[in-house]
RNA sequence: GGGCGAUUGGCGCAGUGGCUAGCGCACCGGCUUUACACGCCGUUGGUCGGGGGUUCGAAUCCCUCAUCGCCCACCA
């Protein structure tokens, strides 16, 4: 640090120490350093999508994963944080069929054909699936990356591959047409999670049906698809209904299609609410999930009338044959009004079932599908509800555990092509099921692919090497800590923890961390359209990746959403100056680095700072434990500026530029010490320039070199002092009270040079009346900070009238200065100071009078009631002393 | 329709029965004080969403209402 600028720039910094680390390894697990001295920590990334950029989600997210990680590493344990990208199935399917039409390259993925597109996809991921990776890098992620995986990858296939092939042969995994989520425009099948429920401003028709046995009766229905007229194979009602149980069993006439009227069984079914509507269903089993279960317990046909790209087949009739959905629905109500069957249409609000992906609402459809019944669904409820998981914050484990107590079968297969092919092979009516297609001529294998989700539960083993026994998978199975957010509970936290206890007998980790959603500040979600989220990197460049990470971590409060303004990274930014600068004058003011402590040398400031520091320490470890990440950098930050830098370093100054090079020394040695333990607890938040600052000052000289040098990254966590510590530099309790009574005596003097309206730069003169024996050091340093030309210790001073005067339990400081104080004011400031002191008065009065309260309150806090009345009632004769100093001024 | 969360000074948050309700940002006033104007110093500002209850004592516990947000749910 020869030539240290004056403000800190990351850029250079940053680039340095990241490739410093990579070269040293400071990075890369290494299992068979494992031992019990030196515990295993590990972490998977939640893969973010091959092709994708960083968002200031990812950010928030590996942050607090590489939080954990350096922690770990300085906790002295051996760490894996495990990086990886995901191929997103219809995600980027979609991107680059999109872009290959734009293109002209085709119209239709048909056209061209499966290898041909897949080939354009593997194309696309090449060129741009390694961005985000070294975007993660600017942010200063310490991943291992030898170590990083896709989900695409042969070894990756073959362990999905492996798992199907397991639970076919389990019995867990089943083929069966079903009805299924269908999206009419990926034109594949939907798991119920891929399917977002939202609100839309539809119409209810209202339609009558002719009773077959009872001429003359009709039944009233009220339906949200006339469309779908043509698929009815019953008419529902709900038995206890008194308007309609005697026509059970009859039937009624379906008025579409025209050329084909048939008659419908007139059914009873408990699920009919009889207050909806006119409380008749009409019964659609092959374009409805409940109507086809009607469907069933009544014993009807199912009639498709919806082709798979939701449009009307020949089956609809003449009328609707050939029209979309949406048209058709607008055509099948004008039917029914031209046979004069259509009663009234009424505005309804209702809820659609949406395509994820897609954003067009799907259509419950029968579909030949593969299906699976979770396993391993008793233990993965319990492990969660017995606390063996923990989740922060807990309340999501509630959430966890409604959802796991309602599982129903997962359909897995996809009708794409980018993605993981289904291992079962068809040869007529042979199947077969396994990793290779069998022997012979003629089979063909299953043309779809499965889940993303179906892949990415296997995550955290099958990155690891699974199903080798690999040290790896030895040492880092289970892993620590999942940081993830909510939205993905069910999609992947869930089904990792079966997938964990299914093929590898334990849960994949042991806490899960569930972030907030990056909002921006008025509390909206970022989106693109909206053009209210910050490109991550654009702010490393202009503020550095420490003050991203800082700023983001300041205001990610555990539990709720974040909301980011970009004034936090601006504050990170500050903060990392600040943290500049203090290590710059610590340079300026040269001598040995850090030196012996001598503990007869020690300043009331100094055993003051320590103790302080002793504070944050513990402050931020506990914080960590309980990844609550804000308290930590609440509690830095607090630290370091409040009160390291506002006040140590302010005090240090009457020593150096004082002339006792034996406490110069000393205190040299007290603000390395500091200091060293400072940039170590903020290493995990602030890694570049911790680091830098970790060789500038020279801290890194005593450290073992047998990790990648003598880097801060495997610096060892500071401890919270032991007892013989702090008694052989007697950091006792009294200090706090002598220092704070100091602080507050300072701030009172500097109050008064406001109060007469002085200038900070003037030096004026001050003359304290010292409340005990006082120290000329603390002389020296109280003149220090108040910036007085002299202070002059006087215990029998008697001021003069006029004299504006500060006090407190360090004793009273008076500036004697005539004409420069506006007495009204100061008089009215007093006055106000002094209600409230004696409101504050009247309320312990009022407690201690009351016998309840004097008996039935804890010993403690009456005495503190006690203690706090007479403080008050002294206080109360030190501002009217001080009114008195003021009159006839 | 169920469940969860939030409601504390202008904004964002801390504070789960007991010292004077804290912090950051913003605001206001003053400072080129030799680490830092990405800074320093000093102020101002809140009857803790409303109502009720328990208690010697409530921001904190209970009940209730309100507003906002999220999740779940097959009323067509």
């Amino acid at each position: 640090m020869a030539e240290i600028p004056k403000a800190y720039e990351p850029q250079a910094v940053e680039d340095k120490w990241y490739s410093f680390w990579e070269e040293n390894d400071c990075f890369t697990a290494d299992p068979e350093r494992v031992s019990e001295q030196r515990p295993a920590y590990s972490i998977v990334i939640p893969p973010p999508n091959v092709t994708g950029v960083l968002h200031m989600g990812h950010v928030l997210n590996n942050t607090i994963q590489d939080l954990l990680a350096r922690k770990a590493r300085m906790d002295g344990k051996e760490v894996l944080w495990l990086p990886g990208t995901d191929h997103a199935g219809i995600a980027t399917q979609s991107v680059v069929e999109r872009k290959l039409i734009k293109e002209g390259v085709m119209r239709h993925r048909d056209e061209l054909g499966r290898d041909a597109l897949l080939e354009h996809i593997w194309e696309w991921k090449e060129k741009h699936g390694g961005i985000i990776i070294e975007q993660l890098k600017k942010l200063g992620a310490s991943c291992d990356w030898s170590r990083l995986r896709f989900t695409m990858d042969e070894e990756y296939t073959k362990c999905v591959q492996r798992v199907f092939v397991d639970l076919y042969e389990k019995g867990l995994i089943y083929r069966g047409k079903r009805m299924v989520n269908w999206c009419p425009k990926s034109l594949t099948a939907l798991s119920d999670e891929e399917v977002i429920m939202k609100e839309q401003n539809s119409q209810l028709f209202y339609f009558k049906v002719q009773v077959v046995e009872e001429p003359g009766t009709w039944l009233e229905i009220a339906t949200t698809r006339p469309e779908t007229i043509p698929g009815d194979t019953a008419i529902a009602v709900n038995p206890k209904d008194p308007r309609y149980g005697k026509l059970i069993g009859k039937h009624a006439v379906r008025p579409l299609p025209v050329e084909n009227q048939a008659h419908l069984p007139i059914v009873a079914d408990d699920h009919i609410d009889i207050e909806f509507g006119t409380g008749v269903l009409k019964v659609t089993p092959a374009h409805d999930k409940a109507d086809f279960e009607i469907g069933q317990r009544a014993g009807v046909e199912a009639i498709e009338v919806i082709t798979a790209d939701g449009k009307m087949n020949e089956l609809a009739g003449a009328d609707l044959a050939g029209l979309d959905r949406f048209e058709a629905r607008k055509a099948a109500a004008a039917k029914l009004e031209e046979m004069g069957a259509l009663l009234k249409t009424e505005d309804y609000k209702n809820n659609v079932g949406f395509s994820e992906r897609a954003d067009v609402p799907i259509e419950p459809r029968l579909s030949e599908q593969w299906f699976l019944k979770y396993p391993s669904q008793q233990q993965s409820r319990d492990c969660v509800a017995n606390g063996d998981m923990k989740f922060y914050p807990e309340r999501w484990s509630k959430t966890y555990d409604y959802w796991m107590g309602g599982l129903q079968d997962w359909c897995i297969s996809r009708q794409l092509w980018w993605g993981h092919r289904i291992p079962v092979w068809y040869r007529g009516e042979e199947i077969h099921c396994g990793l290779e297609a069998p022997e012979g001529e003629g089979w063909e294998q299953d043309p779809d692919v499965l889940d993303t989700w179906c892949r990415s539960w296997l995550w955290p083993f099958a990155t690891m090497g699974w199903p080798e026994e690999t040290n790896t998978l030895k040492k880092f199975y289970p892993t620590t800590d999942l940081v993830t957010g909510p939205d993905i509970i069910f999609f992947w936290v869930a089904r990792m923890i079966m997938a964990g206890y299914e093929w590898r007998g334990d849960l994949p980790f042991r806490n899960v961390y569930f972030t907030g959603i990056i909002r921006d500040k008025k509390g909206r979600k970022m989106s693109k359209s909206l053009g209210n989220s910050p490109d991550p990197l654009e702010l490393i460049g202009q503020y550095g990746a420490d003050a991203l990470r800082f700023g983001t971590m300041r205001s990610a409060p555990q539990g709720l959403d974040v909301l980011f303004d970009e004034k936090d990274v601006e504050l990170g930014r500050n903060f990392c100056n600040k943290l500049w600068n203090a290590c710059r004058f610590r340079q300026m003011q040269g001598g040995e680095t850090e030196g012996e402590i001598n503990p007869a040398l020690l300043t009331s400031d100094d055993k003051w700072i320590l103790r302080r520091l002793d504070q944050a320490i513990r402050e931020v470890t506990a914080a960590f434990e309980a990844y609550r990440f804000t308290d930590a950098t609440g509690a830095l930050y607090r630290f370091f500026w409040s009160e390291f830098c506002d006040w140590y370093v302010e005090s240090c100054k009457a020593t150096f530029f004082g002339n006792d090079p034996a406490r110069k020394a000393n205190v040299l040695a007290v603000f390395d010490f500091v200091m060293g333990h400072t940039l170590r607890l903020f290493h995990p938040f602030l890694p570049f320039i911790t680091e830098e600052l970790w060789y500038g000052l020279g801290y890194s000289q005593d450290m073992p070199d047998d990790q990648g040098g003598k880097t801060i990254m495997t610096a060892h966590w500071p401890k919270a002092f032991e007892d013989d510590f702090r008694e052989h530099y007697a950091l006792d309790d009294s200090i706090d009270d002598l220092v704070d009574a100091k602080h507050e005596l300072v701030t009172a003097g500097r109050n008064l040079r406001a109060i007469g309206n002085i200038p900070y730069a003037k030096k004026i003169d001050y003359i304290i009346k010292p409340a005990g024996q006082l120290d000329p050091y603390e002389v020296e340093v109280i003149k220090s900070l108040l910036n007085a030309e002299s202070l002059t210790a006087d215990v029998d001073h008697a001021p003069r009238k006029g004299t504006p005067t500060a006090r407190s339990a360090f004793g009273e400081l008076y500036l004697p200065l005539d004409g420069l104080v506006d007495v009204e004011a100061e008089k009215g400031r007093i006055g106000k100071q002094l209600d409230k002191i004696e409101k504050e008065i009247a309320k312990y009065e009022g407690k201690l009078e009351n016998k309840d309260y004097v008996e039935k309150v804890p010993p403690h806090v009456l005495e503190d009631a006690k203690t706090r009345l007479a403080d008050c009632r002294e206080k109360r004769g030190q501002l009217q002393q001080a009114l008195d100093y003021l009159a006839g001024a």
